[in-house]
DNA sequence: AGACGTTTAATTGTCTGACAAATGAAAATT
DNA sequence: AATTTTCATTTGTCAGACAATTAAACGTCT
């Protein structure tokens, strides 16, 4: 693919051209991309831009670079694991940039959940297990603080979305569960509700033992109800604090 | 945040500094960061790397950069539309470099799928369906390529997606429903597969239109499964191929 | 011949300094 | 007061340089 010299997005143009040939299976996995120098002889640019071109792909994990004699830059096998802090960085920022309500996040959430549900329940191990009840324990702790229990809480739902055993759905999911914990945020959990929500991740644990999909599903619909209306006692509150005023 | 000057990843690190800021708040939406020179002196490092970690943050959409006397790097409002992008490349590339299977990719799919039927089934507008049931009119003409057949598959796909009305999930499943297509395109769609397909694809839409959320998801279901057999097929007459050999 | 240092070439990482292009603000002109 | 010109700021690009790293090539000694 050629480039148009009196752009001012070279590097981008030539970031592109790589990142076609990669998608398009030109440019195979731990193949070596040529040097920077001859990069930036074939595109008729100079090295720099070329460098910010390659950051570019680097920053997407496209490739990885390598220093010293038969160092260059090569095509890098992404790997789920790489792709996970990229897909929750996003989702986060999606959400919190776009005044994405409370409401759509959580229903996106507990849908996508709800999914992996029968999955789950077929194929939990017990491993899963282990660490799904190893964070309700956690959760019931006193003294644990609101972001602790909200970070914990996300590890659980993890726990049974990793537990459906498909590395699609994981890495699909991780992004709508760990960008909901900014929003999970804003709640302040009363003691109750905390026992409350402990049961359901309880039932959870249990249903999945037991490979009953059913009871699995409809808790998680009762756990994605009662945390709305959680928030949206949060929200009201806040709504009469600004009447008030 | 402090760099570590001697760490031959300068630019990543200034580019990890930064998107904290951004993640947590420091640096606000539409912001203006401090220009390139002021930076570079900021981190003790020349104005070529504060521009390769910059480019890394634009690769992300975290950035845009504007040139001229009010210009500078701004913090960017990622936008759903421009995530999308970044999530069925990486996506895709994650399916095929890391030779995850057909059933895993379409089980995966069709889970996250099944997820969306209740909520489409209740807000689907005229426009879905009739976006819908253009796909299936498209996908019966004659002499349509396989490849053709499958843009207008995820095309319908999307649709039913977009139906749930909810944009954060529209973002996730994007990945996956897209990612799918060359997966797909390994089969060769037979005029009786083809009307097959087209049966559910009708089925759907109806049931849709009928506010139907259960035949949705068994047609949904059905589906799924038709489309492994169809990839089961192929990977049998390879393999049969194979032996032949 | 083979094991073990040494040199060397290739490559990325970083820096310096420069100029072009865009762009809005300030200054000058009408 | 309106318009044009000038100017300062900032990003985009380039050229050339040196440091750090790395593996291969080379030499040396046993």
């Amino acid at each position: 693919m050629k480039i148009d010299p009196n752009s001012p997005d070279l590097s981008a143009q030539i970031a592109k051209a790589i990142r076609d040939a990669i998608m398009s299976g030109k440019l195979l996995v731990d193949e070596r991309l040529p040097s920077e120098a001859e990069l930036s002889e074939k595109f008729n640019v100079s090295r720099p831009t070329v460098r910010e071109a390659l950051k570019r792909l680097g920053a997407q994990s496209l490739i990885r670079t390598q220093r010293g004699a038969t160092g260059g830059a090569f095509v890098n096998r992404i790997k789920f694991e790489d792709a996970y802090g990229q897909q929750i960085t996003t989702s986060t920022l999606l959400l919190s940039m776009n005044d994405v309500s409370f409401a759509v996040a959580c229903e996106a959430r507990y849908a996508l959940e709800r999914a992996c549900a029968p999955l789950a329940a077929a194929r939990r191990t017990a491993d899963h297990l282990a660490t799904m009840r190893a964070e309700a324990h956690r959760q019931a702790q006193p003294g644990l603080t609101d972001e602790a229990f909200c970070a914990s809480d996300v590890a659980f739902h993890r726990a049974l979305v990793d537990a459906a055993d498909n590395p699609v759905i994981s890495y699909q999911l991780a992004g709508a569960v760990e960008a909901m914990q900014p929003l999970m945020n804003m709640i302040t959990f009363s003691a109750r509700s905390r026992e409350k929500i402990i049961g359901f991740h309880t039932q959870i644990a249990d249903a999945l033992e037991a490979h009953d999909a059913k009871t699995v599903d409809t808790t998680l619909a009762a756990l994605a109800a009662y945390t709305n209306e959680l928030a949206q006692n949060v929200i009201n509150a806040r709504a009469a604090a600004r009447q008030a005023n």
